[in-house]
Order: C-alpha cells, then structure tokens, then sequence
DNA sequence: AATCGGATCGTCT
DNA sequence: GACGATCCGATTG
C-alpha cells in the first residue's frame, strides 16, 4: 500500500486517467474509512472542447490550473457533486481526470447510509453517485490528495488485467476522442 | 432493458 | 436566463 507520488499526477492527463484503473480511493470522514477501487475515469485537457478549463481559468475551474493531484470538484445538475484530479504535463496549463466510477472496498455500510440506498451495485457506479458515498463535497476543494487526510488514493499494487479506451459519457463537444478509460466487464461501471 | 421526466442551482452569457 | 462531465423512479416493452 502506497500514496499516489505528485509525479504519477504530472503526466499527460490521458495517461494518468489510464494508470488511474485499479487505484483505491480513500476518503477519511466521521472516523469512518470509506475507500473504492476506481474502475472508470474521464480526461479532460485545456485543449479540448469538453474541458471546463477550455476557455481559461474562473474562479470555478481555477483547480485545474493550479498543482497537480489536488482535487478539482464541481457541482453539476444543481445537486451532484463530481471528484477530478488534478494531472497534466509541464507544458500544459491545465487539465484533470473525473473519477466516474468506483467498487466499494471498505465502510459499504456508512456508504449506503450517505446514499439512502441499499442496493450495493449502484452506490458508487457514477460520478454523482460516488461522491454522495463518499461525502464528498465543495469543502475538499483543492485538497491535496498526494498526503494523508481527508481524502487520498492508494496503490496497493493491483493490476486490472484488461482496459479499454472509449468515447466520454454526456458531453456534447470532444465527442470523438477515446478518453474514457474502465476495466472492462466490471460490475461497477456507470455505463457498458 | 430502454426510455422519459422531474429535481435543483451555480456559473457564465 | 439558459444550461450542464447526473441520478432516480416510473412506465413501457
């Protein structure tokens, strides 16, 4: 079991959101450990259309400008919230992987509380759904997630055996680029 | 399994 | 003032 180094994060973000499968996140709240492996991520760089980050910094997006592997989060839909990365290259001025989807490893219990719902498939299998599991909120933004605290990944060395790239889900511009990375055939994905 | 509408609000035009 | 990197429950096949 190790942390997640800065350098992993200081890759080119399609990268870093390939090596991300089979990482655990780990969220520490109410004395409570709630990790999950991730099974699913997004990239998203300055230099798409897609980005957040597209048309420069506002106070929103101003994360995914800053270091890298602290966490970008928004709201979305007026009531989910959705964890991004930090990650991108030196020569580019911003960019951050979505975390779409996680298997749940350990506080399943605290979990379905935070979600009020029982079913165990659909308690962390999307960005919103995962983020309501984990409690996780505006207050972890710009959290550094290469340290120890309320939120960080681990790698305790699991390997998926397989990854497949495919098309980003519910964006309406970028569609065409294969950035969306899962472990295919796992239960816990957002969509096949 | 697939489709559809409602909920709900911060952000930028 | 419109819309979005979504989710859920209900309905229909």
């Amino acid at each position: 079991m190790k942390l997640l180094s800065r350098s992993f994060f200081l890759r080119n973000t399609v990268d870093v959101a390939h090596d991300l499968l089979g990482k655990i996140v780990v969220r520490e709240y109410r004395g409570q450990m709630l990790t999950g492996r991730i099974v699913e991520t997004e990239a998203y760089t300055c230099l798409d259309e897609a980005c957040h980050g597209f048309r420069g910094p506002t106070p929103r997006t101003q994360a995914l400008f800053g270091p890298v592997g602290h966490a970008y989060i928004y709201f979305i839909y007026g009531m989910h919230y959705a964890l991004n990365v930090v990650a991108r290259d030196k020569h580019t001025a911003a960019g951050g992987v979505l975390i779409r989807a996680l298997e749940p490893l350990q506080g399943i219990e605290y979990m379905q509380k935070l979600r009020k719902l029982n079913k165990i498939k659909n308690l962390t299998n999307g960005p919103g759904k995962l983020a309501q599991a984990l409690h996780i909120t505006k207050t972890l933004y710009g959290t550094d997630l290469t340290h120890k605290g309320e939120l960080y990944f681990m790698d305790d060395g699991f390997k998926p055996e397989k990854i497949k790239a495919t098309k980003r889900i519910g964006i309406s511009k970028g569609q065409e680029s294969l950035w969306r990375f899962i472990i295919p055939g796992n239960h816990f994905l957002s969509h096949k």
